[in-house]
DNA sequence: GCAAGGTC
């Protein structure tokens, strides 16, 4: 029996189908569907793993944080342990009855690691097995044939790259992690974290959050007039958008005539493309742009995928293979009754060929739709993205959408006005993807040398406006921009800043524990604080590929630079507390107090260590409230307006957050507690 | 209870 490992079992299926020419059949091992066939008188088995089969870590032994010193474990061996019971049993089965094993895993550095993960289960239960590699980038017909009658050896080194990322990040993360946690007492429930990934994105919100504080705006002045032309009337500013001098404005304001007179009118017609295939990054921020968070839409996304109506949601690529059958996408949709109409129009107006993106690669198609889906058959948030999805698909087939842009100059006086509209004058792709359509801005039936009719003048004084907050729709453009993250975790590691207490709301907000985490890394570990690490450690990884270096050199480097960070950050331990913990202490603030305006906190009963809010002005000022005992706690900025006390938000594991007024005999209490019923997926 | 990377 041939032995072939997959990545996924979406790709064991497909390889299946391909190499017995859809006579498999399946049959669960251990709850893993393994896809079963003959040919030529050798049996094959498929098996699809589920991502990683291992995890690195450290040994049972150090797994109390308060009995370890975090620099201690710079040095420690690392173990790797299971991550799934019945993946790793339905392995060991199937390859106990194996003469050879071919692993089949996607072709990149995770795929290697994955598959010789795979290869130390299967040595593990049957040492002489013989062990080939199947190298494919994308599962069509001719490739897959083609690669499994021409197998290569494991490729080792792409496998020992994969092992130092896993290593560098477990080793800085868990070390840091541990550290700052420990300094600021922030334990359990409450840990703070550190990561390649996580810090420096936190850096990229708080140093746009510290520049949003510095910023001084800088007052400016416009000049807007009513004009009239026969009856219709319009606003007209003048050309100089900024006057930086308030005097300036006013000498130029004060020359305005009650005439003015147009100049020059000209039109001209701006093309718009249709947008490029969809990937993930731009699932994920167009799906941002609907009030969706990252992590929930891609949650959807997979569920979506799981159901067969779009494609695989976790993909750079943003050029369609010729393999795709366009036509055949459109034929599907029309089981769609909300989108049978608009893709008879492609069909009948012949709209085969897809736009093109700059990102090429082979291992997955763009996201498409794969089925006609109905909106009555689908939840609301399930709806709008498979609607994104297929509507973005659609408009990458329509024609360019054409917009008149007009500007007309009237002269006042010898100063120069302007008015500037723009109309759509054909939809094309538009018409399938309206989200973020603009408005057309249409201006009054004007002619050159035409005199019209000033009504009224108006100074209007105004600032610059600092730079604004991320998204989490831009965060997730920016951390691509930056090589920060891949397509598969960008959003989890977008939702750990909110679990941590990093952050609120959207656009993110760091909260000034962020702030102090984010401060405190950058003064004493700068190497963690930004992309550059991350840079880095490609560069060091590709060096381990091909063979200039060992994993083993390029992850003892790493450990001596922590080290020597530790060193540094050891020492500096008082400091490091204190920053941190003023942050803390700082969200610890649930609002002002009803009776004496002071600040209410949550605190700590000296003897029975429950927690409580009380007021600061304690004490003078009594006014106290329980608390939940578990569960981490948020302020918000509500007041109730039954009991008039401020409400928190409560947020437990694995459970919806709820809401909840400090005031335990508030009326609507009872109706708050319940309405953690609903749903587990929640927004942020 | 640590990270980030796959995947469900």
């Amino acid at each position: 029996m041939k032995l072939i490992v997959c990545e996924k079992d979406l790709a064991a299926r497909r390889i299946a189908d391909i190499l017995s020419g859809g006579t498999n059949w399946e049959e669960k091992s251990h709850t893993i569907p393994i896809y079963k066939f003959s040919q030529s008188g050798e049996e094959f088995r498929i098996l699809g793993l589920k991502g990683h089969i291992l995890q690195v870590d450290y040994p049972e032994e150090y797994n109390n944080w308060r009995k370890v010193e975090p620099r201690e474990l710079i040095f420690k061996q690392l173990v790797k342990v299971p991550i799934n019971k019945n993946v790793i049993n339905a392995l060991k089965k199937a390859a106990r009855d194996a003469h050879s094993a071919i692993i089949a895993t996607d072709f990149d550095r995770e795929g290697e690691l994955i598959g010789m993960d795979a290869v130390g289960v299967i040595r593990e239960v049957n040492p002489g097995l013989e062990i080939k590699r199947a190298r494919y980038s994308a599962i069509t017909r001719s490739e897959i044939q083609q690669t499994f009658q021409n197998l290569e050896e494991p490729y080792e080194h792409l496998a020992e790259a994969g092992r130092a990322r896993q290593e560098i990040d477990l080793i800085w993360g868990a070390v840091l992690t541990r550290f700052i946690s420990l300094t600021s007492t922030r334990l359990w429930d409450n840990f703070l974290s550190v990561g390649r990934v996580q810090s420096p994105t936190l850096v990229l919100l708080v140093q746009r959050e510290l520049e949003i504080r510095d910023f001084k705006p800088t007052p400016y002045w416009q000049i807007k007039v009513r004009l009239k032309d026969g009856g219709e009337e319009f606003e007209a500013f003048h050309k100089t958008r900024r006057f930086l001098r308030k005097e300036e404005a006013e000498e130029v304001f004060a020359r305005l005539g009650e005439e003015g007179l147009v100049t020059s009118i000209r039109e001209v017609e701006r093309k718009k493309a249709p947008p490029a295939p969809m990937n993930t990054t731009v699932l994920l921020s167009s799906a941002a742009k609907l009030g969706l968070s990252p992590a929930s839409a891609m949650n959807i996304a997979e569920g979506l995928y799981m159901r067969g109506l779009i494609s695989y949601p976790r993909v750079d690529n943003t050029v369609f293979p010729p393999s795709i059958d366009i036509r055949g996408v459109l034929l599907t949709l029309k089981a769609s009754p909300q989108f049978r109409k608009m893709a008879e129009e492609l069909i009948a107006s012949k709209r085969f060929v897809p736009t093109r993106g700059k990102k090429q690669s082979t291992d997955h198609p763009p996201i498409y739709p794969t089925d006609g889906a109905s909106k009555e058959k689908l939840s609301p948030q399930e709806w709008k993205v498979y609607e994104l999805v297929t509507r973005h698909f659609l408009a990458t087939l329509a024609e360019e959408a054409l917009q008149m842009t007009m500007q007309v100059d009237i002269d006042i006086s010898g100063e120069p006005f302007y008015i500037s509209g723009s109309r759509i004058v054909r939809e094309g792709w538009l018409r399938y993807l309206p989200y973020f359509k603009s408005a057309d801005v249409i201006l009054p039936q004007l002619k050159e040398g035409e005199k019209v009719q000033v009504l009224n003048k108006e100074i209007l004084a105004k600032e610059t406006q600092p730079p604004p907050r991320y998204t989490q729709g831009r965060l997730v453009e920016k951390m691509e921009e930056l090589g920060l993250g891949t397509k598969s975790t960008r959003h989890s590691i977008i939702k750990s800043l909110y679990d941590r207490g990093y952050v609120v709301g959207n656009p993110l907000v760091p909260r000034e524990t962020g702030i102090a985490v984010a401060s405190t890394l950058i003064k004493h570990a700068q190497k963690i604080s930004s992309p550059e690490m991350t840079a880095e450690l490609e560069q060091d990884m590709d060096r381990i590929v091909e063979g200039l270096h060992q994993k083993d050199q390029v992850v003892g480097r790493s450990r001596e630079m922590l080290d020597e960070i530790m060193e540094v950050m050891e020492k500096e331990r008082e400091e490091i507390a204190a920053d941190i913990r003023n942050g803390v202490r700082e969200d610890e603030v649930v609002g002002k107090c009803r009776t004496c305006g002071k600040d209410l906190r949550i605190k700590r009963a000296r003897k029975s260590r429950k927690r409580f809010v009380g007021c600061s002005g304690y004490p003078q000022c009594t006014e106290a409230y329980p608390l939940p005992q578990k569960g981490k706690i948020r302020s918000t900025d509500e007041v109730c307006p039954d009991c008039g006390t401020l409400r928190i938000t409560v947020i437990n594991k694995g459970r919806r957050p709820w809401k909840l007024c400090l005031d335990p005999e508030c009326p609507t209490k009872k109706e708050l507690v319940g309405s953690g019923r609903k749903s587990k997926r929640g927004e942020n």
